[in-house]
DNA sequence: ATGCCCTATGCTATAGGA
């Protein structure tokens, strides 16, 4: 099985090339952030010709995060617990029927910038409430998939200029811990499983001729639970999405799960 | 230090992204 995440940078703007790649890399399960739209404008049908289940956790002009499934989707759930009043559409959590069943979450944590700012608080106690999800989780004892766009640069491996990064909510000392707390409770992060070294991103902004040179930062992640790392065979992602027309600035990535 | 570029919005300027 093969589950991927993508944020796309607005749905409909990449439709065509999120059709492409859909078609090619044939994922049975996609992960789907910043739609930037609502439900009732989600272009279901292109995808539901392609074979999909869909569910989706839309919101007007930003965020808003989607799940594509060749397998039923189950026991739906848009919401991270913890705050009932953030209205921000950046959660989407389904059962995937199968075989063997996994549990995949989509999210997209906030970025954060500028510090200090409320935005920068609301990014670590999203993190807080990721956390106290992630707990549960893990007493499941049951195979998850939790991925999406982090904003969180690991590692300075995982920029191609880390000292640029110093001051950015991405990369500051306390957004990285709040990341080490979540790998620490027992997750695997699947790309660094599989590549121990390389030096890959999933990140080039539009500015700066940012492709053309390389300087890309890895932000999209990956984290699997004990039972679901057990059935990881190989974690890649698509580098050569990034250099086509119209490209989003964020690349897939993705896992195959041996179910 | 700022903007560069891109998407979306009651749209020809502004907000948000990272």
């Amino acid at each position: 099985m093969i589950v991927a995440s993508f944020n796309i940078n607005g749905v409909r703007a990449r439709l065509p090339r999120l059709l492409e790649w859909l078609q090619d890399r044939k994922p049975d399960v996609a992960l789907l952030q910043e739609l930037k739209c609502q439900d009732q404008a989600f272009p279901a049908e292109q995808f539901e010709d392609l074979g999909y289940n869909i569910a989706t956790n839309g919101q007007k002009s930003f965020n808003g995060v989607a799940i594509l499934s060749k397998y039923p989707l189950e026991d739906l759930n848009p919401v991270l617990d913890g705050d009932s009043g953030d209205t921000q559409a950046r959660w989407l959590e389904a059962v995937v029927g199968g075989t063997r069943p996994v549990r995949v979450c989509c999210l997209y944590l906030p970025n954060g910038n500028p510090v200090p700012s409320p935005k920068y608080d609301y990014k670590l106690a999203w993190m807080e409430r990721l956390h106290s999800k992630m707990s549960d989780l893990l007493a499941l004892e049951e195979p998850a998939v939790v991925a999406g766009d982090y904003n969180v640069i690991p590692q300075p491996e995982d920029a191609a200029k880390p000292e640029r990064w110093k001051n950015d909510a991405l990369y500051l000392p306390e957004t990285r811990a709040a990341w080490r707390r979540l790998l620490n409770m027992g997750y695997t992060d699947a790309f660094r499983a599989v590549h121990p070294t390389a030096r890959s991103f999933t990140f080039w902004d539009y500015q700066r001729r940012a492709w053309q040179r390389d300087d890309g930062i890895r932000i999209d992640h990956m984290l699997l639970t004990p039972q679901c790392a057990d059935m990881l065979k190989d974690c890649q992602i698509d580098r050569n999405v990034r250099a086509q027309e119209k490209p989003s600035d964020h690349v897939p990535i993705w896992v195959e799960l041996n179910t």
